[in-house]
DNA sequence: TTCTTAATTAGCCTTGACTCTAATTAGACT
DNA sequence: AGTCTAATTAGAGTCAAGGCTAATTAAGAA
């Protein structure tokens, strides 16, 4: 799980609204695009978007494509954020959970 | 709290590790800037848009300025990247919790 | 084969993000 | 006042993101 592809994955309103429904269930790519006001090739590049993060995959059947959410990857990046963005309660865990701590690029 | 800001503040390392290192405790502008190899200017930017997204604060003594994490929009905004990606059980709660839910636009 | 539908790729344009150097504000000290 | 340090603003350049239309691939149906 790339932390910066889910992030870049995420901050768009389309492509958030894009997971929130597939929390529901599975959808057709064409469904969704339906849903908003852009093109069928803008939303086809917000899905390379998710599917480059991994955050969806895409199942073809005949011609048409079923987009799930990847739940692994959903859970990985929430606990990178929590790892993140989570209460430290007294700053006592330095190095603390999965992902990488801190590693500043000090002058050469 | 503004999960755009917040997401966009969030997608740049150099500002993730200001989150990571004020987790530890305030810091100074100046301190930060040391830590990595961009200049000043360029700090400055960054801690505009961690300010933006009320990320942190900073409060200036004198000619030095220290800024201290947000926690409350930290946690605002884990709650609501909670709410979008974290696990639903079995899709139960459909209007989930604190954020806005799913608002498409459907064609005029 | 030809047609239709679903989705992506190609090409282009506009806007925003990131970075820099140089100049400017703001405060403290001599 | 003059000067030093800390931080920001101004201006400019590069590169990626987001959007469109038009063209292309892929699969199924007539």
């Amino acid at each position: 799980m790339k932390l910066t592809e889910v992030l870049k994955a995420l901050n768009h309103p389309i492509r958030r609204d894009i997971i929130a429904r597939l929390k529901d269930g599975p959808a057709t790519a064409g469904g969704l695009a339906k849903a908003y006001q852009v093109s069928k090739p803008t939303m086809s590049t917000h899905f390379s978007a998710l599917k480059e993060a991994d955050l969806i995959r895409g199942e073809r059947d005949g011609v048409t494509i079923t987009y799930h959410l990847n739940a692994t990857v959903a859970e990985e990046a929430m606990s990178a954020l929590m790892d993140l963005l989570g209460h430290n309660d007294a700053a006592a865990s330095k190095s603390s959970a999965t992902s990488n701590s801190r590693k500043p690029e000090p002058s050469p």
